[in-house]
DNA sequence: TGACCAATTGGAACCGGTTCCATCTTAGCT
DNA sequence: AGCTAAGATGGAACCGGTTCCAATTGGTCA
């Protein structure tokens, strides 16, 4: 069946095309009598209206977009299912864009914006650029960033100076004077978290009078492998460090699987913490820095829907807590 | 700025809109000199063709919907991500359908398929109705089911009947003669594999002469908190099982943690196997079925691009393999 | 030289909604 | 009864592309 369309229904009907389309789209003044005239055609030919007709006259689209660096991260994906959550309950559907390579970066964010592909836009953990803030506010696109930041777009973090210090301090307190922190490339410019981690790291540090020693910060790509790496190469400098601070949980098991395989017991002779406190750090007792991923998701999409409805002069800055949460692979040094 | 349309495109290169619009669409008959004027109209306008238009004119609307069940389920995710990267390197876009309520299904699939949202459709592990298949037979829509089964649709499947018997298998060579089933309900219409795989779990233990034991059969709503209980059940019971087979994996890390509670030791006291081979099943060790969840999405939306491209007749079906991955948590029973 | 054909091009019609404006009722008020 | 205002309605114009048809041009061949 070729589907109806309005003029059909406008027809079977008996009414004009603008009544119709008044009682698809309610609140407008159309009497009881022809509403129901309306309403039983429309059931008679099964009609529905054409989405993409709809999107072309009223000039919205429906649509949120979430655009999203690495869908494989585990801490990219339970943000995603805080968002998809808030959108399933509403009016909108959720379109996915996944930045795999950062040089298509732009391009995709260039795409979104001048197609007028969505409503309002959600970006992830991708930092964006001074030259990003410009095109987005000369397209007017309501946007929201969440675990990123720029003081002109709404946006929800966490401090992540201080994760980076409390986790450090941990160890410190601990009586560790020998920790490492390994990381993503610290000169990512997508990736301010990593910084801030490390400047936490050097704070906590420094307020202890330890010196910053830069061979026990290793960088290199995310993954557990790399992480693994990585912590080989501490494990094997002269004076190998006694605990190790990871930029993500997924590192942390890297770092632990490195030592396993090096018959360092954790945390008998090495301590590890991790951060965002995924559902594998749970499973594997990783102490780490817990920071609400899915209700980061959850707050970003609502803020959202909220600028959508009725733009805000001001960005806005939702900041959600961070907690330590201790497990099993941290312990006092033994000498 | 108000966004340049094809018509100003048209004017400031001397040409008809009809030329532009060839011009966009590359592949017709325009001479050289023609293209580079054009083309240097729409690097100066900045223009990019509107999309909403661009789909009401064609009736293409360059996207594939993926509607998946439960998007927080670990499995599921994963087969996500194999989509995601397939799409991602393609020239559509990935539109998302969460249904988080079974009655809502229905209700998202006539949407999708009565406003023409999609190009394209991917079915997550939803077993679709007759019903559901006419409609979708009926809109014409190019549809490929991942981990689910109808006669009538092209899918990527597995054998769960065998990865169950399999499972099972492995259980009763080690010499468990005790050996229990957790799973979701059996009667949810829509999940076939786990009638597929209880039927496999029956055929092995009917192979080895073994009485199906009605208690040893636990059902309940998914998740590790359903599995724990459901497991403490099952230990409590005159005669507890020796060996358990869960559903999934994030069931058998329930399993893992009512044992842990209860002080029984895993291998030595219970034998646990799972399903799926989810990344924390490997963290943790557990014994369980490999099945290609990654590839199921990456097989399922190559072959939706095929059949968009060129629809074939029949519905195709590729089946992936599935292998038993022996860890730490299964051993023979002691007695 | 004239007929014919292919290549190129312009632009109207169309896709199916929304919206605005003009028109027509009808009730309310003096 | 006459006038006004509010409510209901029809339908043209519009959103910005694609596509088809007709027209123009230039070249080829007999």
């Amino acid at each position: 069946m070729a589907t109806a369309t309005i003029r059909d229904v406008a027809q079977k009907a008996g009414v004009g095309v603008g009544t119709v389309s008044r009682v698809l789209n309610d609140n407008v003044s159309v009497s009881q009598e022809t509403r129901r005239k309306v309403l039983a055609a429309i059931s008679e030919l099964d009609f529905s209206p054409n989405l993409a007709a709809r999107r072309l006259s009223s000039g919205k689209t429906m649509v949120i977009g979430a655009l999203v660096p690495y869908f494989t991260n585990p801490s990219v994906v339970r943000r995603l299912q805080g968002i998809v959550s808030v959108v399933t309950n509403s009016v909108y559907d959720l379109i996915l864009f996944d930045v795999e390579l950062v040089e298509r970066r732009d391009e995709y964010l260039l795409n979104v914006l001048r197609r007028q592909m969505v409503d309002g836009l959600l970006i992830i953990s991708l930092t964006p650029t001074d030259t990003d803030v410009q095109h987005i506010q000369q397209a007017e696109l309501p946007t929201v960033l969440v675990d990123a930041n720029h003081p002109a777009l709404s946006r929800v973090v966490v401090d992540n100076v201080f994760g980076g210090y409390q986790a450090t301090k941990h160890l410190l307190d601990l009586g560790h004077r020998h920790i490492a922190y390994i990381s993503d490339y610290l000169d990512d410019p997508f990736n301010s978290p990593v910084r801030d981690r490390f400047k936490g790291y050097r704070q906590a540090l420094a307020e202890t009078g330890l010196e910053f020693i830069p061979e026990y910060h290793q960088q290199g790509p995310h993954g557990r492998y790399e992480a693994r790496a990585m912590t080989t190469n501490l494990l094997n400098q002269p004076t190998p460090p006694t605990a190790i601070f990871a930029y993500s949980d997924t590192q942390a098991i890297g770092v632990i699987e490195a030592a396993l395989d090096l018959g360092i017991k954790i945390p008998e002779d090495l301590s590890v913490i991790g951060f965002d406190n995924i559902e594998a750090a749970e499973y594997l007792h990783i102490t780490t820095i817990r920071q609400a991923l899915y209700e980061s998701g959850v707050s970003g999409c609502e803020l959202l829907l909220q600028v959508m409805a009725n733009p805000m002069p001001e960005p806005q800055e939702i900041l959600l807590p961070i907690e330590l949460v201790q497990r099993n692979t941290t312990a006092p040094p033994i000498h």
